[in-house]
DNA sequence: GGTTAGCACCCGTGCGACAAGAGTGCTAAG
DNA sequence: CTTAGCACTCTTGTCGCACGGGTGCTAACC
């Protein structure tokens, strides 16, 4: 948000309690909101006709306009963009809805199942399409390497990280190792790295191969090597995300373009556009909201993003968001995402 | 298909052409297709007066009906189950659709992959939506387990099974072993049952368990005991499927009821109801179908299922499906889901 | 000057009428 | 048994029309 195309805009204070009344009404009825309801709502006592002036304001301002002559206004992107950033009155979520937060986030679980839960609760409390990426492993502590031959030149890497996590993957070997052999190699490794996270293992790594590389053995040689081959693989393994809840979607009538909503799920199911929209917040701290062409990508025209980075430690290590129309209850969206990126960020430290 | 509800149904040979010809044109057009086209496509050289009499005697039969009086006719389910019964003529898939299939079916590849490109062939090809269910690891031949002590209580177990499948879970011991200890347990379990499939190592160990426990030593019982608690824990693993190219079903105006098609997109998430559906083809061999409402779940009363069981070896170890609107390309379809299916199973079994 | 009432006007929506077209069912003749 | 003919039904599209919500403008008002 450090681009804030609002800052200039100068409002009455008028003009602006009109404004989010506006936002509101048309948010919880989803119909141009005219001059008189508008006018009745807003509690300011004015005539329809001054309502209407001021809207003639807010329309040359770029912030209402009128689906056609002579229907009632609607906030344009700008006017929920403005709306977002200096009326939103965030409302506190329900205790229960903190408490079943709280329950479903169950620090036990594995991490795909906490990201699948956590997706799960932003949808199901949301109602709307719930987003969280996979966590980055990059920061994840190495705890123990093992290996496995399995077939000639396939062999299985057990890789523990954290306190339970465990990742496996197949790796294949330009020439056969020995059973004993690689359990030194697993030796070697584990007595050099545990504790590091694998960011560090793999700048390890490189350094060892880069550097002394006469002055080892063989074994220690191999074992760089080998290791070098896993982690590199590892790091690759991420930008995954789990949603859930896209079904949700369909039971907007702002949403109900078929061919519109078809290009959205296949946006979800592409994947790799998301996820670049995602990463363009992974760094804002806090909650960030994208609205209709914010996101600057076509299937998400008529929809927004309300996301927020979650954190283990020091690291931001994923994203979570919820998405669904420009049209949603941002006062309840954005409560609900922040604190879901809390609870998220503090399951997985816990686990550590 | 034992019980098959035509077989009764007698009809001439102008009414089965008649009424072949009108399903698979309005197969193709979506529309009640009328007496004169009828008459004019079927080629015939019958007026469009008598083909409406022997409309009028397909519909006693149930097998066609009118939208209302005066539009074309639409075949019913019963008419779609004549027709796919006893006058389909499947046209064999083209060689590029099969080499592409071979292609994308790699046995080198793992299990979930293998699932998931097989998902999306056959809803790439048919520009449906297409099901997988994972393969029961029953039959999956057990070829290594080891066991690795991670946390207080918790244990990782890896089972490499077949070539080359991996599969890990954590369980809880009740009390704690000692790395030694779990090494000899392991090649205990490893000597006994290697080269065994998962389902005869459970009864191994369950007649173990039931029948000589007095005569086992400590570690014996202990291997045992740990080794019923991974199987059995294994085998509640199952039951899961892959669906792709749902965003296929929304361009067919056959679905365009919004409603409809959310809860049939809840039915794939909800798996369930779906998984009890294609456990019933499990053990028909062949290609299996469900037209409209003979599947027997709402969401699906619009569409149909086209299913084959696979096989590895001699065993039945999934199913996959084509699920799209009533009105499809059946005669594409049903060798497509044939193919796959054999062509899935060969690549399952080349991995061993 | 800001605010308001009044008024002309615009435009989407719903409704009824109407014609056209497609297709049927029935009957009577071949 | 087949077919032509015909009356009838029902959908679809179009047009006109009235209605109502809402606007923009202007002129009066405080």
């Amino acid at each position: 948000m450090s681009i804030d195309p609002t800052e200039q805009i100068p409002l009455t204070d008028r003009a602006e309690r009109l404004l989010k009344v506006l936002v509101e009404s048309y948010i919880r009825g989803g119909q141009p909101v005219g001059s008189r309801s508008l006018a009745r709502v807003a509690g300011l006592d004015v005539s329809p006709a001054t309502v209407r002036n001021v809207m003639a304001d807010l329309a040359d301002m770029g912030l209402v306009h009128s689906p056609h002559t002579s229907a009632g206004r609607i906030p344009t992107t700008l006017g929920y963009r403005t709306f977002v950033d200096r009326m939103l009155k965030v409302r506190p979520l329900q205790q229960e809805t903190i408490d079943e937060l709280r329950e479903g986030l169950d620090p036990s679980l594995g991490h795909h199942d906490l990201v699948e839960t956590a997706s799960g609760l932003l949808s199901g409390i949301s109602h709307l399409a719930g987003i969280v990426t996979v966590p980055r492993a990059e920061r994840a502590v190495l705890r123990r390497i093992e290996f496995l031959e399995m077939s000639e030149g396939r062999t299985l890497v057990i890789l523990v990280t954290n306190q339970q996590e465990v990742q496996n993957l197949i790796i294949r070997l330009d020439r056969p190792y020995s059973a004993s052999e690689l359990e030194q190699i697993a030796n070697f490794l584990n007595e050099r790295y545990a504790g590091k996270d694998l960011q560090a293992v793999r700048r390890g790594l490189l350094d060892e191969m880069d550097g002394v590389r006469r002055d080892m053995n063989r074994l220690m040689a191999a074992a760089v090597e080998l290791g070098e081959k896993v982690f590199s693989a590892v790091s690759k393994e991420q930008d995954d995300y789990i949603v859930a809840g896209q079904t949700e979607l369909m039971r907007y009538g702002d949403l109900c373009d078929m061919n519109k909503l078809r290009h959205l799920f296949e946006a979800f199911n592409r994947k790799r556009d998301i996820i670049t929209l995602l990463d363009k917040c992974i760094h804002a701290d806090g909650v960030q909201i994208f609205i209709g062409q914010e996101s600057d990508y076509k299937p998400l025209n008529e929809c927004s993003v309300v996301s927020a980075p979650y954190v283990v430690g020091e690291d931001v290590v994923g994203v979570l968001a919820v998405v669904g129309p420009t049209r949603m209850a941002y006062e309840k969206v954005v409560p609900l995402v922040d604190i879901t990126a809390r609870l998220l960020g503090s399951a997985l430290n816990l686990r550590g």
